[in-house]
RNA sequence: GCGCGGUUAGCUCAGAGGUAGAGCACUUCCUUGACACGGAAGGGGUCGCAGGUUCAAGUCCUGCAUCGCGCACCA
């Protein structure tokens, strides 16, 4: 034992403790460490972009996550936390050509694509590391021996197999389709990755003559826009506009610039406005030099009210125009390149110009030639590519799509908590997987036992919980309405997609090149109708394979796909003539095989079943992640787990909340309101930083972060480190043992406030809530403990019996190595460093507290034979209670008669019963008075103020100093609150249908109510007199 | 449009049928031998609104208001 400074300095100790724990291995898993005894519990790290830097939302995240992981080591379980990164293809490539322009002033195109991956490589190990370096100052006690990246050789091969195996299996094909285009990173993105948005513009509405239009009824308006009859919104009709004999109809559209790409308008069949013109034809008035005659079709999609009931139909540019084109055949005109300006094909006016540009000049251009009628303001959504944050391009291409696999397990395993059945699961997880913990047996102490307590909303058995639950009804929809997912990606970083690809161009081209094996059974597909792919060994290698395919696109010529794994098929795909695709996978591609994949999954059933970390941790117990990814990420990987581990994930999922400042705004760069956490472990600690977004971090709400919160967290630190050092300067034999005889009621009080405590810290594990245990933790220790235990300690420390002082100092040793244990999780460093300087790891045997706190027992709530040992009975508590209820109205006083805080002053007590002299001991002490006279004929002079208790009645006998008048007046006050509480509990039980209907329970404690207030009346009254 | 969440003390949030809670902020007093990153004592709320169920409603039900978030092909 050393002596520690009067302020706790986290610095040092942190330091100090994490590299302790990384050479001494204490976060490495081991799996063949697992048993029944020992149960395995694994959480997989949501991986961090590389060119991450840690923000609150990783603190929040991450400390979860620690603390789930060092609670299990308390436990006894064998606790395996991986971390890893991920390759974060767009937001990588983006960062390394920026460097790229900015350094040497080049583009990649420069580079070509083999040297510029190497310049990403490079960057990748010198900036890689730098959010992991970042999670080990939070304290992370991740397994840093199985640190994974995306990219890793072993990883990249599980991609690859999942690509070929789902190639295989038809579930992956080619197709040519509209697909979400972003014109600045130029690649395809998924539906996921587009955010819609709320976009300012303008609705222009100009006319295109019909050519060949019908004879126009005499009785027909001449007028395309009228208003609805005497409506105050006026609202306008449309339809077709008859003007010197001609037939114009009238379009609005937010996006003129893609007029040169229309190929029809369109009309609903029902729309009587237009059906006699459905067949006919109208001139396209853009681009001016080829003003194209395109027809006007009839497509249930028009919806009639919108504008003026016409559409202009432009498939390469829209979804919806694209799905009307194919139900009518209509050609599809490219008119934007893809960098977002506008093509040849645009014409001379728009071509070469920025969309947005050109929207203006198509614009000019329609008013020029007379076509625009008028331009109104208008917000419409608009789609944005969520990493560029520009409107997406909806563009035709040819793209690499997954048809989802394992949906339907997907969709079973999350339990929906609804109202009733569920909720039944909610009890005892009895049978869950979680409850292995119970069959732990662990020797030593009843006390030191861990924890087994499972209780809470866990997934029953082959079942997953989502924490909190509502969010599975989000899971749920999206799941049950999935589209196939875009997953090739137009970037040089990332994993090269595994398919190669011969175009036919002639009737027998192939069949001449290839064997005749291949030709004969391998199977023809479309993007519409997928079939299983055909497996052949080019090479004739055992074990190398390639999976065949003929494709047909929409519109476009046969083609063959070939997908394989072995370098050695590859070598003979090219000597055949087949090219690579040059495009990667999506990077969630990737991390939706995180769980599994990272433990040396290779896709060999044989293999696997043999994997010691497979068997060990996989599924994992817990996955921590933010909602925002619940589709990018969860969903998938719960596919993904049954698609290739035949089992789930993860059990339960936990959603944190998303960070904000505040005022409520989200964390942003360009808003500066995002703190550098760094800065914040810098100041105040990391142990204070973790502590206080734990504390303002509720279950399934978002979170206002306020730097006040982790001063609070320092502040509590602080207040631990004086308790200690208060317990270390009072010296004394360390953990001696108690002697129940001679536990007094503030002894035995504090035991069972610590029972309490642990109670509700488990209840609240079991639940997730986090802050719920925080709240716990700061009341038990700062409210309980220290305000009231502490100082009442002091009466046996200035006391003059060595006997006693012994037992206080073994009961604060008792209660402290219990307190330092459940505030690990949540504060490692300091409790570490005090679990040491107070003695605590000394007598322990190695692997249960003494090399370390991370692997003491976790407490466990006293049993019956341990409060009948110590005589914890609730008398106990009583006692205590009526005595702190006794001082706070004795301290009262100071301030009703301001009196100093630091005069000493005399208290008179006449007691109720018999009261033991250290228990008067205590009260003097907390009272701060001079001498507390203790007389069962105790006759205050008149006027004196006092206070009545269980214990009898305190006087504050200060002759001279007390102003009568102010004292009946408090006196008055009070009895004004009293009677309105009597007022209150008396209607009650007057009433004849609460007395007859209330449980008895409730109805007695109203009568105690009542009598307790009766009491207090009649005590205050006497008082009152008293001074008259 | 559909779905989900919030609305409780000045602020941030707990509480989910039986006497309205915490932290911060505020007021007064206190550098007393763990801690001023501290101690003591206080003040402060008709729990968004309106109905309903109940002996009893922040708490359950129905509607409404309001803020926020998802999802959705209205040009």
């Amino acid at each position: 034992m050393s002596e520690i400074p009067k302020a706790y300095e986290p610095q040092s100790v942190e330091e100090k403790w994490y590299q302790f724990w990384c050479e001494e291995g204490c976060f490495t898993a081991d799996p063949a460490r697992v048993n029944e005894q020992r149960p395995g519990y694994s959480i997989v790290i949501p991986p961090p972009n590389v060119t991450g830097m840690l923000h609150l939302g990783h603190v929040l995240n991450n400390t979860i996550q620690d603390i789930l992981s060092r609670k299990a080591r308390m436990d006894g379980r064998e606790v395996l936390w991986l971390p890893g990164t991920d390759h974060a293809g767009i937001a990588t490539q983006v960062q390394v050509e920026k460097a790229l322009k900015r350094e040497e002033k080049k583009t990649k195109y420069d580079l070509g694509r083999e040297e510029f991956l190497k310049r990403v490589w490079a960057w990748k190990e010198k900036h890689g590391g730098i959010i992991i370096q970042q999670l080990k100052k939070l304290g992370c006690s991740c397994d840093w021996t199985r640190e994974r990246f995306t990219m890793d050789e072993d990883y990249s091969r599980c991609v690859q197999k999942v690509f070929v195996d789902l190639y295989k299996k038809g579930l992956i094909y080619r197709g040519k389709r509209m697909v979400n285009w972003c014109p600045v990173s130029q690649t395809a993105l998924s539906d996921e990755e587009v955010e819609m948005k709320p976009q300012k513009g303008f609705l222009w509405y100009f006319r295109v003559e019909v050519a060949d239009a019908p004879e126009a009824p005499a009785t027909e308006s001449s007028a395309g826009e009228g208003t609805e009859s005497d409506g105050k919104d006026e609202k306008p009709t449309y339809g077709p506009i008859v003007e010197n004999g001609k037939t114009y109809l009238l379009i609005a559209t937010t996006r003129p610039e893609t007029i040169p790409g229309d190929t029809a308008v369109a009309v609903n069949p029902k729309d009587p406005r237009y059906t006699h013109l459905v067949g006919k034809h109208v001139i396209r008035p853009l681009p001016v030099e080829n003003q194209a005659r395109i027809p006007i079709v009839a497509d249930e999609h028009i919806d009639i009210e919108f504008g003026t009931g016409v559409l202009k139909v432009t498939p390469a540019h829209d979804k919806a125009d694209f799905d009307i084109g194919q139900r009518h055949q209509l050609p599809a005109v490219d008119v934007l390149n893809p960098d977002g300006t506008m093509s040849e094909l645009a014409g001379a006016d728009l071509k070469g110009l920025d969309r947005f540009e050109a929207r203006k000049v198509a614009a000019a251009k329609l008013t020029e030639i007379g076509a625009l009628v008028k331009e109104e303001r208008y917000e419409n959504n608009v789609g944005f590519s969520q990493r560029a944050d520009v409107p997406i391009e909806p563009r035709l291409s040819e793209q690499w799509f997954l048809k989802y696999p394992s949906v339907k397990e997907a969709l079973a395993c999350v339990e929906q908590a609804e109202e009733g059945s569920a909720r039944g699961s909610r009890a005892d997880s009895g049978g869950s997987p979680e409850s292995s913990s119970q069959v732990l047996k662990l020797e030593g102490d009843v006390l030191d036992a861990p924890s087994n307590t499972a209780r809470g909303p866990r997934a029953l058995p082959g079942k997953m919980r989502f924490h909190p639950d509502r969010w599975a009804k989000v899971y749920d929809h999206w799941l049950s309405n999935i589209q196939d997912w875009c997953i090739s990606r137009q970037l040089w970083w990332g994993h090269r997609i595994p398919a190669w690809t011969q175009p036919v161009t002639g009737p027998t081209q192939w069949v001449r090149a290839l064997p005749q094996a291949v030709e004969e059974n391998t199977p023809w597909t479309t993007d519409l109708q997928s079939s299983r792919g055909f497996d052949y060994s080019l090479s004739g290698v055992p074990g190398h394979t390639t999976v065949f395919q003929r494709y047909r696109l929409h519109g476009g010529g046969p083609g063959i796909y070939a997908a394989t794994l072995s370098s050695v098929e590859e070598a003979k795909l090219a000597e055949y003539g087949f090219t690579q695709d040059p495009d990667v996978l999506d990077t969630w591609f990737s991390s939706w095989l995180w769980p599994f994949a990272t433990m040396g999954w290779t896709g060999d059933p044989a293999v696997d079943a043999e994997n010691p970390m497979l068997k060990a941790f996989y599924p994992t117990s817990d996955l921590v992640t933010g909602p925002d990814i619940i589709f990018f990420w969860v969903a998938r990987m719960i596919m993904a787990g049954y698609e290739w581990m035949g089992d789930l994930p993860f059990r339960n999922v936990y959603f944190t909340g998303i960070i904000r400042d505040k005022q409520g705004r989200k964390m942003s760069k360009t808003l500066g309101n995002s703190p550098d956490p760094l800065d914040l472990i810098a100041k105040y600690g990391a142990d204070a930083l973790r502590f206080g977004v734990m504390r303002s971090a509720p279950l399934g709400q978002d979170v206002l972060f306020d730097e006040k919160d982790v001063e609070l967290g320092r502040n509590f630190c602080n207040k631990l480190w004086n308790a200690c050092r208060f317990r270390q300067m009072q010296g004394g034999e360390v953990e001696g043992e108690i002697n129940p005889a001679l536990l007094g009621s503030d002894d035995k009080w504090i035991l069972l406030r610590l029972d309490q405590a642990i109670c509700e810290i488990d209840e609240a594990f079991a639940d997730y809530k986090f802050n719920e245990v925080t709240a716990t933790l700061y009341r038990f220790f700062w409210s309980e403990f220290c305000d009231w235990y502490l100082e009442a300690a002091k009466a046996a420390f200035q006391g003059e019996d060595p006997a006693r002082k012994a037992n206080v100092l073994a009961v604060i040793d008792f209660v402290l190595g219990h307190m330092l244990r459940v505030f690990h999780p949540f504060l490692p460093f300091i409790t570490e460093e005090l679990w040491h300087d107070l003695g605590y790891a000394e007598d322990l045997p190695e692997d249960q507290g003494g090399k370390t706190i991370m692997v003491a027992h976790w407490p466990k709530p006293f049993d019956n034979d341990v409060k009948a040992h110590y005589g914890l009975e609730p008398t106990a508590e009583q006692l205590a209670n009526a005595k702190y209820d006794l001082v706070t109205k004795g301290r009262n006083f100071r301030r009703e008669f301001n009196i100093p805080a630091n005069k000493k002053i005399a208290f008179a007590l006449r007691p109720a019963g018999q009261l033991e002299s250290h228990e008067a001991d205590v009260i003097r002490l907390l009272l701060n008075a001079e001498t507390l006279e203790v007389n069962p004929a105790y006759v205050p002079p008149k006027g004196t103020p006092s206070a009545h208790s269980p214990l009898g009645e305190l006087y504050l006998p200060l002759e001279g100093l007390i102003d009568a008048e102010a004292e009946k007046a408090r006196l008055t006050k009070e009895l004004a609150k009293v009677e309105v509480e009597i007022q209150k509990v008396e209607q009650k039980l007057g009433n004849e249908n609460f007395t007859a209907r209330a449980p008895a329970h409730v109805l007695a404690e109203h009568r105690q109510r009542l009598a307790d207030w009766q009491a207090r009346q009649e005590q205050i009254r006497a008082a009152v007199d008293c001074l008259s």
